[in-house]
RNA sequence: GGGGCUGUACGCUAACCUGGUAGACUACUAGCUUUGGGAGCUAGUCGUCCGAGUUCAAAUCUCGGCAGCCCCA
């Protein structure tokens, strides 16, 4: 028997991921208590939940790059216009999207400062005073902080944000090759955190030219595909060459008695990668957050009535104490609320795995438990508590890491002709793998024609099809490009 | 870069066209009651995005700003 329809559960996302993305996303975003608008535009307020994981991201991002020897440092955020305009492809990068201080009180500044939209220019003119010889070298330093980029764009929270939290490397080399040395050792950084911590597929690649960072000789990123076919830049690494040792005089003298110019890498992650995150492993439930990353991992939930209240809760107050030092974990006796109001609120805000215990599991000796990501119960004996948890926890991650890698992979076809190519775009959209002669003429027409542009040129494609013809003009192919539309 | 839509309480919405006491649901607070997938009763708290104009009178009409969303380049 049907019953009477349910009225609207308001609390709850109204719209279906897979039917309306951006609606979908919006919803999320501010019914989960994840982040916030705030009284900026593009500016985020991070809520307990969503700041959680930027820490999570960061304290693991920050161990693995102290493993490998780089040393935090922390400069100014504002940096006096002069210095922005001494790296000419740099500052025409960035100057439409820098915001500037040009008062104090009512006064008006002799020179304007900017607010860092990246923060090369401040960073090295301190290099230039710090490095002097060969023993200084290599100087490998890192700040984690907020920069400012004023978008014209319409602000889309944690993937288009006009502040956003991140960690800038940056660092000095006595010659090309040490410099050149460091990407694939961040490279594979960045690709652990977003596999092992946010749960998320991506494609490491070269940037084109046209696309590479503003001042930089190479750049190299990690992409995203979003649900709704939309290819979003990750972390990214950046080889600036000497462009910037000449623009800021940073110069030692080397073995040989040599003045020379210094070599050097900028490198960053930042919030966007939770936009990333939130939109790949959402569901129409709400998020769903990777365990690794989650402020609360397990939520307990206690069933009972006016009978078996008390002992109820002393058991699951003791398997809360007994998880407590090895999870993250939540006893929510809230008694305002009844059990099914409760599973469908923590659903909602991603918590990954769920503990009820009743009056049945007393008896039994076990608990049970509650998957996030695929709703699969199972009943843990409690002599195997933690383990058990430790290994849903696991499991739960793997599975949302394979479903993201799976649907990248689903939705990365192969075009031999420019017609092909249009054509996926236009019917499937993703990503199109495609031969490319390198030309930035046919570049544009690709994106003239189809509003693709080149994501990146995958690291794991290269040199396999040498023989190939440029998807455009045809002429012979020295390169495999990811054509996609992007965020 | 261009075009469009929308702002009323935490949220969703009524009153707007035709100017005249801002109302319902939800949430929140208290009490009772209930508790294995968003239970019920009673009482209470909270609101017209900001600024100007028109008017005896503005949530309502006009203009500007701010904010959010969508479409195209």
């Amino acid at each position: 028997m049907a019953g009477k329809p349910k009225k609207e559960k308001q609390e709850g996302i109204t719209v279906k991921k897979l039917e309306n993305f951006s609606e979908w996303y919006t919803q999320i975003i501010t019914k989960t208590e994840f982040v916030d608008y705030t009284m900026v535009s593009g500016g985020l307020a991070f809520r307990p939940d969503g700041y959680y994981a930027w820490e999570a991201v960061q304290r693991a991002t920050d161990a693995l790059f102290k493993d490998t020897g780089i040393i935090n440092v922390y400069f100014p955020m504002l940096i006096p216009e002069k210095l922005l305009n001494k790296e000419k492809e740099h500052v025409e990068g960035f100057n439409p999207e820098v915001a500037w201080v040009t008062h104090t009180g009512d006064s008006k500044l002799d020179e304007r400062l900017a607010v860092r939209p990246t923060s090369e220019t401040i960073m090295y003119d301190s290099y230039s005073k710090w490095v002097r010889s060969w023993r200084d070298l290599p100087m490998r330093f890192n700040q984690w902080n907020s920069v400012i980029r004023w978008e014209f764009k319409h602000p889309t929270p944690l993937l288009r944000s006009r502040e956003f939290l991140w960690n800038e490397g940056h660092t000095v080399f006595a010659t090309r090759e040490d410099a050149e040395a460091e990407r694939d050792v961040i490279l594979r950084i960045y690709e652990l955190i977003t596999r092992d911590y946010l749960a998320i597929a991506g494609v490491t690649g070269k940037k084109t030219d046209k696309e590479k960072f503003a001042g930089a000789e190479a750049s190299y990123s990690i992409e995203h595909l979003l649900p709704d076919g939309l290819v979003v830049q990750g972390p990214a690494f950046h080889f600036d060459g000497q462009r910037f040792a000449k623009a800021f005089d940073i110069t030692f003298i080397d073995k040989d008695e040599e003045r020379k110019y210094v070599y050097q890498n900028t490198f960053a992650i930042s919030t966007r990668n939770l936009g990333v995150m939130i939109a790949t492993h959402g569901d129409d439930k709400g998020l769903v957050i990777p365990p690794r990353i989650a402020r609360i991992q397990i939520v307990i939930i206690p069933i009972y009535n006016n009978e078996n209240r008390n002992s109820v809760m002393a058991e699951a107050e003791k398997i809360r104490a007994k998880l407590n030092s090895k999870f993250r974990v939540f006893l929510d006796d809230n008694d305002a609320y009844s059990p099914g109001w409760k599973f469908n609120e923590w659903e909602l805000k991603g918590v990954p795995l769920r503990i009820e215990i009743g009056e049945k599991e007393l008896k039994s000796g076990e608990v049970v438990a509650v998957r996030r990501d695929t709703g699969d119960k199972t009943r843990i004996k409690l002599d195997r508590l933690e383990a058990g948890m430790g290994e849903l926890l696991n499991e739960i991650h793997n599975n949302l890491y394979a479903s993201a890698k799976k649907h990248l992979e689903a939705n990365t076809h192969h075009a031999a002709t420019f017609d092909e190519l249009k054509r996926i775009l236009k019917e499937r959209g993703g990503i199109v793998q495609a031969h490319w002669c390198g030309n930035v003429q046919c570049e544009d027409k690709v994106k003239e024609l189809t509003g693709a542009k080149i994501s990146n040129m995958p690291f794991d494609k290269q040199g396999h099809g040498s023989d190939g013809k440029c998807v455009y003009c045809g002429n012979a192919s020295k390169y495999v490009a990811n054509f996609a539309k992007s965020y």
